[in-house]
DNA sequence: ATTTTGACGCT
DNA sequence: AGCGTCAAA
């Protein structure tokens, strides 16, 4: 028997350790995190990422190479791709993208050891790419594509992060659910249903036995799934077909977590590491995040959560908050509006701190925009120059490839964004008395639109970027419009939505894509025209209102617009660099380029992002 | 914590 | 258009 009503099934998965996994395949070497070599990846001196068999050894992210060497000696040390400039003498001169291989990778169990990572000549002289590990994250998101395939115009995918992605399953379950038959025939052996069984209890037992071994939390996992486990067994069972499909094809592997909500999912998937898999069912959701760190939990990591944290302390964990700020009448969210003065992170913090959570899984399998980036320190505009040559150069053949992947009837970039940051001058400096250092070194970015290269073609190429790069790093004079040295040069273009120009062919599923989703039971009827209807209807009623600021808040400390630094309410004056509250210059500034900023406040972010 | 990304919000 | 936040390897 199909339940009545059908929970929102969502999954997070994630691909463990990354980007050594995809340094592993791509060498040859084994990818299990049981019995391959110890490896990790290093971005000049530092770890950016480590294989369980290193971690086992006491590896750790952010270590230094050498450290990590001498702490795990078989240890597999690759380097970043990097590329450079490069003079080719059978192309007279011309200067291309190259890939270069001189960064030795550091390996005491490999003879010779090659000069130091951090010696001048390649960091000053190469750029790091990340272009292997966009293109495994593509091949990540093509296998899962495939495994859900005979189901596609069911499902969502949004792509989190270079190797996160969320998966709306719901109406994939709800199909498997309401479609099931007794003694049905798979179409094909490996066909994305439920395996073949007497009653739908059975079969749901046996898509249990092949998720094996799934953990779940809420259900001890024995015997016959209970009723309410059902859609989070099914859920399971896909995505144990989705991960077996990424390992048989790809030879990654990957974590995830299935759940009601992206909140819950994205800690289940964290739960059980690596190449395991967690359910939480729904009435374990409290449980899940009760001793979670909040700072930990997404939205919180950064400068609003730790304010809000700084509000709640010393209360941390959900638990702790909940029993903390639960009012006389039994109100979360009344008793946390009153120590955090806001309706809207009020309703976020007390959803989060149950494990509810509203936000849709929205699909975005489209690049939006291609950046490439240098930091390091640049002295004079000739080395500006250069540097934004290479640049321009990755971000012509990225977008090239970009442009060949999506077809001729793509949209065109249509912006292109120079970000560079360059240091305050002296006078400025010597005035500092105790500013917040980010301030000194402020990070600035001029745009234009994307020019078409010689005789109007598209994409333009790496030579017409870089003129038109230069032209935004220059004034009309023809001097850089910030002082040198420069430490940080960026160039992004940014791509269309497609989503007008492309109205008339599209399919009518992609058109749900920014569906908002109500939390809640969806009816298993609504598969998939009212599902879709449903989704539609919840567009309108969830827009928000901006929060208005309060009175609290303008009696609230402030943030220098100057120097950003954190001042009392009472002051009038940033007690660091003197400037008025409310003025963004310093009284001595004697900075040509500064501009009016409004420094961020607390409020920001709040408005529309958590619904709640 | 580093650097190199990428998405998205606010004004 | 420009600046800022948040997050991931």
């Amino acid at each position: 028997m199909a339940p009545a009503r059908m929970p929102i099934i969502i999954c997070h998965l994630d691909l463990d350790c990354f980007y050594a996994q995809v340094e592993a395949r791509r060498l040859a070497l084994s990818t299990c995190p049981l019995s391959g070599p110890p490896l990790a990846v290093q971005q000049w001196s530092g770890l950016i990422a480590v294989n369980y068999p290193a971690r086992r050894a006491g590896v750790t992210r952010f270590m230094n190479a050498t450290v990590a060497a001498q702490t795990c000696p078989s240890l597999r040390l690759v380097h970043v791709q990097t590329i450079s400039t490069h003079k080719s003498e059978s192309d007279s001169g011309e200067r291309r993208i190259e890939e270069d291989d001189t960064i030795p990778a550091q390996n005491n169990n490999h003879g010779a050891q090659g000069a130091p990572l951090n010696s001048s000549t390649s960091r000053d002289s190469l750029k790091v790419s990340l272009e292997r590990y966009r293109d495994a994250s593509r091949l990540v998101v093509n296998a899962i594509s495939e495994a859900l395939d005979e189901h596609k115009d069911a499902i969502l995918i949004q792509k989190a992060s270079i190797d996160e992605v969320y998966i709306d399953l719901t109406s994939v379950v709800a199909k498997l659910t309401t479609t099931w038959t007794p003694n049905e025939e798979s179409r094909t052996a490996n066909s994305l249903s439920l395996p073949r069984a007497a009653s739908f209890e059975e079969a749901v037992a046996a898509a249990w036995r092949e998720a094996a071994p799934t953990a779940c939390v809420g259900w001890d996992g024995d015997g016959t799934p209970p009723k309410v486990a059902q859609p989070y067994v099914i859920g399971s069972f896909i995505m144990h077909r989705v991960r077996s499909h990424i390992w048989n094809t790809l030879s990654y592997t990957c974590s995830a977590g299935v759940a009601k909500n992206k909140l819950v999912s994205k800690l289940a998937s964290a739960r059980n590491k690596p190449n395991k898999q967690t359910c939480i069912l729904p009435d374990s959701h409290q449980d899940m995040v009760a001793d979670i760190e909040l700072s930990s939990i997404n939205g919180f990591g950064g400068k609003a959560g730790k304010a809000v944290l700084a509000a709640l302390a010393p209360a941390t964990t959900p638990r702790q908050i909940r029993q903390t700020f639960t009012d006389a009448n039994g109100s979360l969210e009344d008793g946390l509006r009153r120590v955090l003065h806001s309706r809207e992170r009020a309703a976020w913090v007390a959803n989060v701190v149950s494990g509810e959570n509203d936000d849709p899984v929205t699909p975005n399998l489209r690049v939006k925009s291609i950046n490439a980036c240098k930091s390091g320190t640049f002295s004079n505009a000739r080395e500006a120059r250069e540097w934004l040559n290479l640049l321009s150069n990755e971000v012509a053949s990225r977008l090239a490839e970009e442009t060949e992947r999506r077809g001729r009837a793509a949209g065109r970039a249509k912006t292109l964004t120079l970000h560079f940051r360059g240091k305050l001058n002296t006078d400025h400096r010597d005035n500092w008395v105790a500013g917040n250092l980010a301030s000194l070194t402020p990070e600035r970015s001029r745009s234009a639109p994307l020019a078409l290269g010689p005789g109007g073609s598209y994409p333009p190429n790496g030579d017409s970027i870089a003129t038109q790069a230069w032209r935004l790093f220059t004034s009309d004079a023809g001097e850089p419009i910030v002082q040198f040295p420069v430490t940080r040069l960026q160039l992004a273009v940014s791509l269309p939505d497609e989503t007008t120009e492309e109205k008339g062919a599209q399919d009518i599923s992609a058109l749900f894509g920014k569906h908002q989703q109500k939390s809640g039971d969806v009816s298993s009827s609504a598969f998939p025209a009212a599902a879709a209807a449903a989704a539609a209807a919840a567009t309108t009623s969830l827009e928000q209102q901006p929060a208005a600021v309060s009175s609290a808040a303008r009696s609230a400390p402030w943030s220098c617009l100057a120097c950003t630094l954190e001042n009392a309410a009472s002051s009038s004056r940033c007690e660091a660099c003197g400037a008025l509250k409310g003025s963004s210059l310093p009284p001595t500034s004697t900075l040509a380029l500064e501009k009016k900023r409004r420094a961020p406040t607390l409020l920001d972010g709040f408005a529309k992002k958590r619904s709640g």
